[in-house]
DNA sequence: AATTGTGAATTGATTCACAGCT
DNA sequence: AGCTGTGAATCAATTCACAATT
């Protein structure tokens, strides 16, 4: 469900919008007014007329001649990729990873805020900033909030069931980090970050 | 650099060569014994006839009418991913992040060993049952133990310093949590995992 | 009857090349 | 002169459809 999909943006190049938009928060706080396609590209690591592609299945942003004015252009991205309140989000356990995630605090400068953790054993997090509550708390938690995005971050063999009780919970978008397909209805979105497959694709490459 | 690149085997089949793998991991520890490209491909999240296609390009391993030996395909796959001995690997940044994929030991399972962290304040670490040292030392670790991959998990800002010193003492592949595109020699692969741009990507799929 | 292996067809993404502004 | 915007061309990945095999 793209909101404004007048044309529906392709799924790569709503990932490249992200990071555009983050080359460009960085230009924007060191004061540039102005950046050529060529430039930031580079600092986005692609190709000049894949940019101007990207940005062209939503609109005309730059002045020939000239290039793109860095402010417009980046409050055009945040419009199309939506992202002005700012999104809560929980995380489903509270391992190693899980609870790294949740003092990382990477991504509150982007916009989303982890609010709370679930874990099947709540009482070893005390001491974290954000509050970690047991699993059976769950789903009153998202309806309560009306919380529409979570991390997972279980076991494998838990996934599944994890997973169940949150899109039966309205949740409509999952960041997991557990390495198994998981099975969800159409309407909602899984990204996975498998980071054994990611260091074992690495290791192909070296001799 | 692939090894055995008769027909160069493309950097997407490789990943879901992972996958395969993993799925086949697990088929292999419940006893079973044939499972059809039906089977696997749901169990890796794709779809038959692409599951066929990527086998395709490295041989041929199942029979018609049967489908394919879970311990015969899981051999000749784990042999076109080279991943027969435990590959050290080394982290650079010990942070939140960093810290935890010290901790996280996920890896092991799939034939990594991070066997030392690299922070600029070691001291802080003394607990983590792998060995934290001083940013100084990596260059002479990583021609002492002749390690060929790194995890870097430093801030932005501090990234492509580090990927010169690791690259100039012979770090082929960089599996790297910085928001930031590296600069690297061709000849080394670079992976990306950007959190906040998979979560971004997210929201933009929530209404 | 079931299921692989694969050439052909299709779909999608990227890059080229250049016209059109400033 | 420089740089964007974009149709056309290319390249890559996926899916189809079916012959081949057990």
């Amino acid at each position: 469900m793209p909101p404004l999909d007048l044309q529906a943006i392709p799924r790569k190049t709503i990932y490249r919008l992200s990071i555009y938009q983050r080359c460009l928060q960085r230009l924007a706080e060191n004061g540039v007014e102005t950046v050529s396609s060529q430039a930031l590209a580079k600092a986005a690591g692609v190709k000049p007329t894949q940019l101007r592609k990207d940005l062209a299945t939503f609109g005309q942003f730059g002045t020939r001649g000239l290039g793109y004015p860095v402010e417009g252009l980046l409050a055009s991205i945040r419009e199309v990729l939506g992202h002005t309140r700012l999104q809560p989000v929980v995380l489903v356990g509270v391992g190693n990873l899980g609870a790294a995630l949740l003092r990382y605090g990477g991504f509150n400068k982007e916009g989303f805020e982890i609010v709370a953790g679930f874990d099947l054993f709540p009482e070893q997090h005390r001491t974290d900033p954000i509050p970690v509550y047991s699993q059976d708390e769950l789903p009153g938690f998202l309806l309560e909030h009306g919380i529409k995005m979570a991390i997972l971050a279980v076991p494998a063999a838990a996934a599944q069931a994890i997973v169940n009780v949150l899109v039966s919970h309205d949740i409509q978008a999952i960041l997991n980090f557990s390495p198994t397909i998981l099975e969800v209805p159409g309407e909602v979105m899984v990204n996975n970050v498998d980071l054994a497959v990611e260091l074992e694709n690495l290791s192909y490459f070296v001799r």
